[in-house]
DNA sequence: GATGAATGAGCGTTCATTCAT
DNA sequence: GATGAATGAACGCTCATTCAT
């Protein structure tokens, strides 16, 4: 149920919020997308998201609701599959270097509301910008733990620098797309970055 | 002279117009990073800047005018310093290391501007975002042919992926202060983001 | 049967259009001296009553019929115990003292009324104001009958500006509550106001 | 200057602000006491002022402002009104007859303001309302220091009580004109209130 | 060249009212 | 008869921009 206890709604049924605001978020994420949170207005999110103004804001108390709605169920998504990722990695002792090409495809695969994410939370309130950040560190974990199992040799801020680089590097596919994506197929893309991680530059000296 | 050829300016006196727009750039940046572009008034950039509303408007068209002549600004200014670390270390055949390290100290020191581009630019008209991209690729472009002298092994594609990484790298000391400033210090970061260029975590496997 | 005539309701059932407007009624008196009538909102009315706005909308058809079956009920109680007070002193000749005295003691019984009517009625359509105000007109001229029988020397005028000042400083002990109530008790006031009314202040020159 | 201390303008040449704020004050009046300060919308107020609503909110902060820099506006012309009337009447041991007759005459005079005075009052903010009550307060304070110069063998509390009514009576000719005005001259009803304020009505028993 | 008062399009938000269930 | 989700007109307010002085 996204964002049900920060964001409180007065439609009394559950069930329709969660459809009502899942149809608000399909909406309001290509807005963002394409516009950015500050150019949309809330009549447009209303509009796509196929009702009217006054509905809207039966589902949400203010404009920025409908950002922290959004981001909130862009970590949740991205968590939930980073989490299958590193579940069928960790136990199984699978390499490293798998876990690392699932969450690039996975960032390849969220591309449009990675953006939104990258290029509005910080328009957030200060209260909800905190629990999306939380989020996040979450996100990041996931990934030290990873690289924790796999690099038992590392210390925990070496572990930490090579998660923070590979949460960005994912994505970093979708926000300079412009660049990346005119001249490297995923696979390429994913292919450099993980010889690079592996390697680094050694081999090219 | 700054954003004079994009920006035109109704007052006749270039090194007047030079003048303000150094005011104005000063008073915006700080605007900028603290609240954002869309959340500062033309009012708040102009009582910044030590001057009227009325005069701030005798030395832009459109507030996304200021916007453009800050981020055109920061790049020069970034440009210009990259510039230098290139200049000094390519012809002196100056390792590589030394170079990546001097870009990491100068994302350092242009944090706030480096933050107020990273999150504003996206706000820019098309046109003006065209350009200021092109500055960015400017930059890349510095970092592509550093590492080029000093990998020769190494592919263009491979190439464009460090240049890529690097600079975000440089730029994520910046826009993820609140984690990574809080675990290390700035030399800290550097080492570990060096060593993790040259060598990979191939040594902790 | 509280405005029945004026109000139509789309319900069959009599007395259920009866139990349901006191309900609503006793709701919303105390949510329109607290905020207003323009500051309460019909959902407010609803829950202050019991029930839904849905079923809200079956006993009335605007917000206004809400605050004319208010303001309507109010009189009929101020009617209808004004009448008593005044049937008990006619005929037995009870002097007028007393019949003033219980005036007053009504109006502080049902101060917290009389202060909505006072505030709101204005905002009435102009149909059911008149309608009210020849209410009150009633109450007013039952204040006049009791006068002329007790003053058989007055005019008609005298008598009906002492009528309408003994109707407003009854009033005024609710209305004017922050300064009067802080300084006096109720049998203080009124022992004042009925020495004023008998001897005006010919005694203190 | 009206309300300057408790309304801030953001215009600095303090006599257009102090213009502009005297024709907000003329349209509104009429606008409140038409059709009461709710459902008053600020366009209508700009329009009544003659300027834009760009401009009202030059020289306001809210609608409320708007409340409170009319209700300031009548009290200050009152109590300078009324203080020529005391002023001339105290000193010179002019008789209490005279200066009650005056202050009824100001009352018919700004009968319009002293409407909306009673009406809207109730829709100021807390704070707002205090310092307007505050005020009013002074004005009965005038009365009662006026009363007990001509009626020394009265009490404190029967002082109060005298100015309260004569307060409200005065301010009744104008709340009250549907009847009283129907039925009396401003002449005839001074007449009875002075006749009655002075020996009540003993006359008539 | 500088100023700041004036403008009004457009925004976020509310809430009385309706009507399908 | 009761419910509450849906509606959209209308409100208060903001702010980029202009232009007379």
């Amino acid at each position: 149920m996204v964002g049900s206890k920060q964001v409180p709604s007065s439609i009394k049924n559950r069930a329709l919020v969660e459809k009502r605001r899942q149809e608000m978020i399909r909406g309001a994420v290509s807005l963002f997308r394409d516009k950015g949170f500050h150019k949309t207005t809330t009549r447009e999110i209303a509009k796509a998201s196929g009702f009217s103004i006054g509905t809207l804001y039966e589902y949400i108390r203010t404009k920025e609701d409908v950002l922290f709605l959004v981001c909130d169920s862009i970590y949740e998504q991205v968590n939930e599959r980073m989490k299958e990722v590193v579940d069928t990695s960790v136990p199984d002792g699978a390499p490293l270097e798998e876990a690392v090409r699932s969450y690039f495809r996975l960032m390849d695969d969220l591309q449009e509301e990675v953006i939104v994410l990258y290029q509005e939370v910080k328009a957030l309130p200060k209260e909800a910008k905190d629990y999306i950040l939380e989020k996040e560190q979450e996100m990041v974990a996931m990934l030290e733990e990873l690289l924790a199992c796999s690099l038992p040799g590392a210390s925990r801020g070496k572990i930490s620098v090579i998660a923070n680089n590979v949460f960005v590097e994912g994505q970093m596919w979708g926000f300079r797309r412009w660049i990346l994506q005119r001249s490297f197929t995923l696979e390429e893309y994913i292919d450099h970055q993980v010889s690079l991680l592996l390697e680094g530059v050694a081999t090219y000296r």
